[in-house]
DNA sequence: TAGTGGTCTAGACCACAGG
DNA sequence: CTGTGGTCTAGACCACTAT
């Protein structure tokens, strides 16, 4: 059979790991190793793209391409909607909107956001349940500049993820995790103590430039955030 | 000048952000594509195929290409070495080991990286400092079965992420991140109260199957993982 | 300046899954 | 069965940069 660029990546990938190229090794060229895998050279180079891809070794012209030092650089996590992260646990999904207000933007909001002063926000607070336990907490403003079809859309049935999802196009992003703490009126939605930690993801969304939304998202003490390799 | 397939890639992107394209969308076939960007197919397959892995399309053999509905399904974050980390801010790093003892995995250990009863294990209490405000605080075992050099390494100077990347070839891995508590020891260590929320990055690391190391580190509250799209 | 990776082409065959 | 994406080839030219 012929080779496939898999099978190059995957046998170099072993390479390194059974430590016959060391970090900061000199890999051979394509030319080479294409004659060595008698194959075309674009094959080595797409294994050999995506292993600089992965974070696996560096790639520069006429330098060559070398094993990192330190592997592991990138690491790439799912953030899904909510429903389909419980539902693919086999859990039964279920949201509720817990609290609804229209609000001038708080100056907080405005620096994340660069909004215009005085601009008009939608503020929902939602909650999410897998199999009717608190799965996370959902804080969401939604800029009435940018998008004033949502003071008059219906939140009690659709969640505004799933409603942002099929009415804005697509969007630039700004995705932060952090650490926080459960003050007494999330404590109350996520069933725990007041002072629990809280894992959180704040995502901010544009739209040609225009803020569109931030949230706020909470999950409950003990939450994780995995990858593999 | 020939039709680049950045070009291609930005262009398709550029339709779905406008709302050319919307989400659930079918966009044309490679074949279509090429003939009207006048390009060979394999130009506008890179093109695709990368807009598939960053989540904006999904593509199915016979079923083609259509736009997301929920894009974004894929962050990507950067998990660096501390010491690039705090000098890439133009910051001085400092390191400073500030405990160690060879002990009897415990069994939560024992459970994350499956390692043999009795098993012994180093552990390394070390802090990274940027500019001498603490930056983060690695509390760190290493598997003495795998690597027993590690028990008369010096790890004063050198921390032990370092030691291990020059050491160890290269690994499997599993990341976790979550939000946690300081406790009074954690709370000295990075210079805040007990009871702050901390972030935390768990690292499991296997080499052959064998558990090698595993490290939790702790961010002093306020600290963010961010990344943009 | 020369060596290395980056990319494009034109054509081919194949694997998969929708109808 | 047939359309679609997935991949490989052999060759070419180009861009970058170490020396």
């Amino acid at each position: 059979m012929r080779v496939t660029y898999k099978e190059i990546k995957s046998d170099i990938l072993a390479k390194i790991v059974k430590g016959e190229w060391a970090p900061g090794d000199l890999v051979p060229n394509e030319v080479d190793l294409a004659q060595s895998y008698n194959c075309a050279r674009a094959t080595v180079n797409r294994a050999m793209r995506e292993l600089s891809e992965d974070g696996i070794v560096e790639r520069r012209r006429k330098a060559g391409t070398r094993v990192r030092s330190s592997p592991l650089r990138k690491a790439r996590f799912d953030i899904p909607l909510v429903r389909d992260e419980v539902e693919e646990k086999g859990e039964t999904y279920r949201y509720a909107l817990t609290g609804s207000v229209v609000e001038i933007a708080p100056p907080w909001l405005r620096g994340q956001l660069q909004l215009p002063e005085a601009g008009k926000v939608l503020y929902l607070s939602c909650m999410h349940y897998a199999d009717d336990t608190p799965y996370g907490h959902e804080a969401r403003w939604i800029s009435l500049t940018a998008l004033p079809a949502a003071e008059t859309a219906d939140f009690t049935e659709i969640g505004p993820n799933e409603w942002l999802v099929a009415t804005v196009p697509f969007s630039e992003v700004e995705i932060n995790l952090s650490a926080g703490l459960a003050d007494r009126v999330l404590a109350d939605c996520l069933e725990c103590s007041p002072g629990d930690p809280v894992f959180t993801i704040e995502r901010a969304t544009w739209w040609k430039g225009q803020a569109v939304t931030y949230v706020r998202f909470s999950y409950p003490p003990g939450h994780r955030l995995t990858t593999r390799y």
